[in-house]
DNA sequence: TTGCGTCATTTGATCGATCAAATAGGGTAG
DNA sequence: CTACCCTATTTGATCGATCAAATGACGCAA
């Protein structure tokens, strides 16, 4: 039943043209006659046909396919996030023609094997890998290799972040952070705290100094620079590790601390979660990442945006070695988005 | 930089051997003599040499892929399930020679498109289907096209569950459940109680058979058969969709009819979250899915165990073709593990 | 009429591997 | 010594497409 399917030649059988037209008419059509370019493409919808990729990708030396590693547990509950960002990823390069396919490895050493696997097998053209870290010997095993590649997360390493040869498309955690702290003032909120990651983390980092920015603008705002609650960074936050757990310590230590607090801006979902739950929902908090359990649960978040995302790493791909040194154009930040719940009962645990 | 790779020819060349040979080498060695085969292993480590995987694809016709829809929203909390499940394929399918490859869809029509286009192309071999329903049109048409297939999810239709052209593995939520009322009991729960889906997802009512199969057991154990607050599953359980309010709304119905309630198990993590911020942890909750939420929390759930549900999926895709009607190796069904968590503070809110 | 340039289409070679069939090199039986 | 078989290896064709170069058709200027 499942007879042999149609090739290029059975094409041009039937339109009456040869082999190449017919590819012309699928790869270069305004070279091809307009009369003929219908005729064929007649054909080819009548037959079903559609190029064999396999024989398209030998002769053509692309794979047409990009690989994205899948992490072992991709994070807790912001695991969620990648998964996203997979769904967004396959979505857009099916529209550009490209192939999404999966490995996996347990640390960068099996992840280089992984590579090397890969482009030695003409399997895949290009990486997109998740999540990188300064002096990652991925990414110089990829640029030694004249690999094309793309990081969702700028490198942290400073000598590497106007390398034009490292393209990177991220989320700006800052400005998302600064745009909640406003929003939560703008629904009344006077004095807001933040629960961060302890300092070190590149990204946790920028989120705080996003905290701090929107409330030293709102200290401007209200004529109050260097006194009052809101110019005191230090009283105003905590650190905990990722876990749910650490997160309510944290929340407690901070409010035996500041007890006026009026709102509160979580560096995770995680720790919102946490924080929530100490709090029993007396506290609008603002999480990040916009996870199913934010959404679940009904908890404000700020979403990353990983579709936009997913889009600009595409276009940053395609252009991989066309770029000269100091190209602005190898790297893209996207600004999130601040999702704000309604208080309503969130955990009502509270009135 | 990049220098060509080198093919079958250049080994050959450096072993002083055929093309062919070294392509036996590779493929069937037992008919390579001892000491050939080992100069030619040599040529290839020293060449760093791997087979084209295009060119071997296009020259053997198979594509040696197995292509997997990523889901758009694959189901809130509880999509890291699939996440955890596709990492495990990954895993497994690299292991056995296999690559994965994502596509997406927006519904079963659009899905069948991307079967056609993925067939036609000659880009994959074989299809997991995630969570198929009854009379579900993708199966049909998997089957009419002689497509291979496995899905992770009995089909639901009874017609089909025996159908030696469908290969399924499922999860035994029946028996896990079930399980999990007994390690209740043994932990000195005597009115156990069940928070579900409305009943007709055949998954759902699955999980609640097992329930009542549970307490069942119990009530025979402790001597009641007739009577006893352990005989009526109506009084003991309620519905609720699979959203955390609802499962809130429902958990509260549900304590009003049955104050006496000692224990609980939910049909999914989502639900459980709903129960335990209700009860605000003071009864023991047992989830489904054991999703990074019921981690960081720490309650207890039902584990799917997907890496077991991956290697069966691949060994029965190995059997499609080769299985006779009535095959009792068409079907696989992998018990959960139970995880129990220490009752501990949980959300604290107790004690 | 001849020559040349342009556009549309065709022809032959090729990508890198494996299949199918042919060949070489022993060994054993008649 | 020939015939025949068996094993190990080689040869030529092929998978389905695209590349690079050749061909044909037509118009226009010399």
């Amino acid at each position: 039943m499942p007879r042999p399917l149609p090739t290029v030649s059975d094409v041009a059988r039937a339109a009456g043209v040869s082999r190449q037209t017919v590819s012309n008419v699928l790869n270069s059509p305004e070279i091809v006659r307009e009369e003929t370019r219908t005729r064929v493409a007649a054909a080819i919808a009548e037959l079903g046909y559609r190029p064999h990729a396999s024989a398209r990708r030998l002769r053509t030396r692309r794979a047409s396919t990009i690989a994205v590693r899948l992490d072992p547990f991709a994070g807790g509950i912001s695991g969620a996030v990648l998964d996203r960002f997979l769904h967004a990823l396959t979505e857009r390069a099916e529209a550009r023609g490209l192939s999404v396919m999966l490995y996996t490895a347990k640390d960068a050493a099996d992840e280089i094997r992984q590579f090397q696997r890969l482009v030695d097998g003409a399997a895949v053209d290009a990486f997109v890998l998740a999540s990188t870290y300064d002096g990652d010997p991925r990414t110089e095993w990829l640029i030694e290799h004249g690999q094309p590649f793309v990081t969702f997360g700028r490198p942290w390493g400073i000598a590497d972040l106007d390398d034009p040869l490292h393209f990177w498309v991220d989320v700006d955690g800052r400005a998302g952070v600064a745009e909640a702290v406003r929003r939560l003032r703008g629904s009344g909120a006077r004095t807001i705290g933040f629960l961060g990651w302890p300092a070190g983390s590149g990204t946790g980092d920028e989120r705080r100094a996003g905290w701090a920015a929107g409330v030293a603008e709102g200290d401007r705002e209200g004529g109050v620079v260097t006194e009052g609650p809101r110019a005191e960074p230090a009283r105003l936050s905590a650190e905990s590790e990722e876990s749910v757990a650490a997160a309510r310590a944290a929340t407690r230590r901070l409010l035996a601390q500041a007890s006026d607090l009026d709102a509160l801006v979580a560096v995770s979902d995680t720790l919102a979660l946490g924080a929530l739950i100490e709090t029993g929902g007396s506290l609008p908090v603002v999480g990040f990442d916009n996870t199913p359990v934010a959404e679940a649960i009904g908890f404000s978040s700020i979403d990353q945006r990983v579709d936009e995302v997913a889009a600009a790493a595409l276009e940053l791909l395609e252009l991989v070695g066309r770029s000269e040194a100091g190209d602005p154009r190898s790297h893209r930040l996207i600004t999130p988005e601040v999702i704000m719940r309604p208080p309503g009962p969130a955990l009502g645990l509270v009135g």
